[in-house]
DNA sequence: CGTCTGGTTGATCTAGATCAACAGGAGTGG
DNA sequence: CCACTCCTGTTGATCTAGATCAACCAGACG
């Protein structure tokens, strides 16, 4: 299992690849282990807040992470999910503001916090580090994008089927038949959450999803008999 | 008036300023001067398309320009505004990739294009040119959480007074008594698309504001009353 | 004149939110 | 062990913001 208490290495960290800290020495990363606080978290903790002071960047090793934005309200959305291998709250670093977002852990895992001088210092020496963090961040805008142009013009039913498509990418065990296993990472509040909907409506979603047979639920466990059906009901962006 | 069909000179240009190009050398300018293809444009052209190849990045002049994103149905979303001394297109030359969104002309005005390569060459020879791009798109990163967060928790009444507000601060002629008064940029169907609606419902809410006094129209022309009272049936995010 | 485009209004429809009730665990405490 | 509460998920009934459809009017312009 990946997640323990123990302290990780960046230097043997089997994540760093696909993260901003790709390509940095030996030395850097002897650095990044030295000055960072690392942990487990278990669901529903919170890295940071919206408004809070930027402490540093938060690396995600294992487990899920939801960024959500709220207002005065208490109304509160979530604009986007980060995965292992990415790092947030680099944004308001860059900027040196405050926190935009606040960052909730969904699902269990293993997260490096590093430490703002170290940030710098790095950001300073390795150019590349910051055209890194650009390439995120515009990443980052292409899918924020995409959610809006999505909860515009795509009804919740179609919205569903997305995610569920995302999560089978990243979660499901096909079948050699098109047929598909996987197990939501997240309860139908936060499903909700994600597609912009009310935990009702999933439900209801979820019975039609039910009696057409594209799909069967059991809890969090999923079954979808046939993935290419799911693909073919969606009104396919782009 | 500042659109016109001579070719603008960077060297001079007084939004320069505000624009990634702020800290260019002369020499560099000259460069700018001699490559770029520069002219007036009118409203309802456009610059370039979703999916086409990028040719080098936009900077605006003068004018309104509107980015809009479209899915297979047709359907189109204007997923941002920019203003002059904005550069637009720059992200999928940052990506290498083809256009992500379409940017059309709102209001008529003077737009300098500059050719791929020498983009490439300064961003190459330049390291700030770069952040000053990475800045951008945190800016219009968070410009879309926001439109993102408000075109799911504001109602469409409230989203209408926002964009008004947001154009009586760029065009706005304030009286000495808190009020105010500015000429729309577009015409109801942007208006609508802006606000991610429709023109009959700007239509109605137009006539409801009117009716309670706090906006008087009269085509593209408005007259607020007081700025403070549109400000105060916000429900203020952030 | 007719035709076209932009804006307004009215009538209707519907996706989805809201409100309310309830059922099944999972603890927790006596 | 039962009684209690707490929490998640499901279902039903109702409500409403806003989209859709359709008609109409006023200029603009050939």
């Amino acid at each position: 299992m990946s997640q323990n208490c123990q302290k990780h290495s960046c230097a043997v960290c089997p994540m760093r690849a696909t993260t901003e800290w790709a390509d940095l020495g030996t030395e850097e990363l002897a650095l990044l282990d030295q000055h960072k606080f690392d942990r487990d978290y278990r669901a529903g903790e919170v890295l940071f807040r919206q408004g809070e002071r930027n402490n540093g960047v938060y690396c995600i090793h294992s487990g899920l992470v939801g960024l959500k934005r709220l207002d005065r309200d208490g109304n509160t959305v979530l604009v986007r999910m980060a995965h292992p291998g990415e790092t947030v709250g680099y944004r308001s670093f860059l900027k040196q503001s405050d926190h935009i977002l606040s960052a909730e852990v969904l699902v269990a895992g293993h997260v490096c916090r590093i430490e703002r001088s170290i940030v710098s210092r790095l950001l300073a020496t390795h150019p590349d580090l910051g055209l890194r963090f650009l390439r995120h961040s515009l990443e980052a805008l292409a899918d924020t994008e995409q959610r809006f142009v999505q909860s515009r013009t795509w009804p919740a039913r179609a919205r569903l089927l997305h995610t569920l498509l995302i999560f089978n990418e990243r979660l499901g065990k096909p079948g050699q038949d098109g047929s598909s296993r996987l197990t939501l990472p997240v309860a139908r509040r936060e499903l909700a959450a994600i597609i912009g909907t009310t935990p009702e409506a999933i439900s209801r979603l979820v019975r039609d999803l039910q009696n057409e047979g594209l799909a069967h639920f059991d809890g969090r466990a999923v079954e979808i008999p046939s993935v290419d059906e799911l693909l073919n009901s969606l009104p396919v962006l782009e």
